[in-house]
DNA sequence: GCCAACGTTGGC
DNA sequence: GCCAACGTTGGC
């Protein structure tokens, strides 16, 4: 059982939902942001459940389930000059950041909207409707992950 | 330790 | 492509 809940960014364009389908599990490199750092770090574990979102997508939203499969170690692509992510403060004896890998569960039928989050009862706290809000890792509840839940698996009635 | 400048995110 | 919001950097 999931301890905790989470919600990931991923743009489709790099990396989506349909891609983490077809490998199966994936690592979650790339991380730059010392929050989202800090919540991988200390509060994921193997088992939480994650809500993909597909970020700078038409339309935004949440495109799937996925569930921690490795918890946090250091990032190699951070040491790696030739990377998009290299940080040259990061080093092999002192490494600045993290990274998780995730495992798909599955891929809704169809992405559940940012505007069908916004308009759903109970979901007024979530981060991610939030303006201005760009944490690429973000606690959910139990409730709130389930509620999504439900949405993608159900077939869209607007 | 302030804060202006800059770079990035991400919805629109 | 625009641009508001945000995080980081670096001069002082």
């Amino acid at each position: 059982m999931p301890r905790r809940y989470w919600l990931m960014k991923s743009e489709p364009d790099v990396y989506s939902i349909q891609d983490l389908e077809r490998e199966g599990e994936t690592g979650w490199e790339g991380v730059r942001n010392y929050q989202a750092r800090n919540l991988m770090r200390d509060d994921m574990r193997v088992g939480d459940g994650v809500l993909f979102y597909h970020s700078n997508a038409k339309p935004p939203g949440v495109a799937g389930l996925a569930r921690v499969c490795r918890e946090a170690h250091p990032d190699p692509t951070a040491f790696d000059p030739d990377s998009d992510y290299h940080d040259p403060k990061s080093t092999r004896d002192a490494p600045r950041w993290v990274m998780v890998a995730v495992q798909h569960v599955e891929t809704f039928p169809e992405v559940v909207s940012l505007d069908r989050l916004r308009e759903t009862p109970g979901l007024e706290d979530m981060m991610v409707i939030k303006r201005g809000m760009r944490l690429s890792v973000q606690p959910v509840s139990k409730r709130e992950f389930d509620t999504v839940a439900k949405l993608g698996r159900r077939k869209s009635s607007k």
